[in-house]
DNA sequence: ATGGTAGGTACCCTA
């Protein structure tokens, strides 16, 4: 089972770019951000004439919007409001496999990017952010447990390591990467001891980016990239991880998405 | 220290 998450920046601009991505990646499952459509407009018979009949998506106007897109039939799908707001950045869906009792869930995640002061007291983008991380940690460790096989991915707008940026130093005032985030972050991490799949493979040690700048004459020259997009699993999953990819080569693709796509290969 | 680009929308917001 290969599952790849994908912030598309747009899923009605990009939709020859998804096509692509099937061709050269076959995916089971697509998990999209930042798709900045209203549900009525995504371009879902594309999609299922694609291969992808089983979908669950949830948008809105101009912002945020998540989708799954699945070859697959899942069990059940969920729509999550976080933070008391409307806005479309948590979906979920179950999917029945014989290595577990239980549903394997997949949750797509948008997390907010937080503007560009790291300051919560007078950037409410930042304080907005800073509680959705609590608030998943949360929610999280309310409702499963270690035991329970679960996914989470998609654009969590954070950078946690020192080698997820291209220099920690020079950002550690930048939002993505300043303490306080990344400690939120890490601590929902801990409550369910989640893995991180693309840490897995790729050491601590190792520079590892999924995103580069649009305000950049030569992202590959410069090379000022940050890993912001992440495929988190439980313990039980762990054995089952085969194999993962950094499609880096999509961000020279025409009119590219600022986030490369990113997907593990899972024995369910 | 500054400004650089992109997408959606409606003359400006978010990333």
């Amino acid at each position: 089972m290969r599952i790849l998450t994908w912030n598309i920046n747009s899923v009605r601009l990009r939709l020859p770019l998804v096509k692509k991505l099937i061709r050269q990646c076959d995916p089971d499952i697509i998990c999209l951000q930042e798709t900045k459509t209203p549900d009525e407009h995504f371009p879902l018979q594309d999609i299922i004439d694609a291969g992808y009949p089983h979908t669950h998506i949830h948008g809105m106007k101009s912002y945020n919007g998540v989708a799954i897109l699945s070859r697959h039939a899942f069990t059940a799908s969920e729509i999550y409001h976080r933070v008391e707001k409307q806005d479309c950045r948590h979906i979920a869906i179950h999917l029945e496999t014989s290595k577990f009792k239980k549903p394997v869930e997949i949750h797509c995640l948008y997390i907010p990017a937080g503007g560009d002061e790291p300051d919560p007291a007078i950037n409410d983008k930042f304080a907005h952010k800073l509680t959705f991380v609590d608030e998943m940690n949360s929610w999280f460790s309310e409702n499963y447990s270690k035991d329970d096989p679960l996914i989470v991915l998609g654009d969590f707008n954070i950078a946690p390591l020192e080698h997820d940026v291209w220099s920690h130093k020079q950002l550690l005032k930048v939002v993505s990467h300043t303490p306080v985030e990344v400690e939120k972050l890490t601590a929902m991490q801990g409550a369910l001891g989640w893995q991180d799949a693309i840490r897995h493979f790729v050491p601590e040690e190792e520079k590892c980016y999924t995103w580069w700048s649009y305000r950049n004459r030569d992202w590959k020259k410069s090379n000022r990239g940050r890993r912001l997009d992440h495929i988190w699993l439980t313990a039980p999953l762990v054995p089952y991880l085969s194999g993962y990819e950094i499609l880096t080569e999509a961000r020279d693709w025409e009119k590219p998405s600022d986030h490369v796509p990113v997907m593990i290969d899972v024995d369910l």
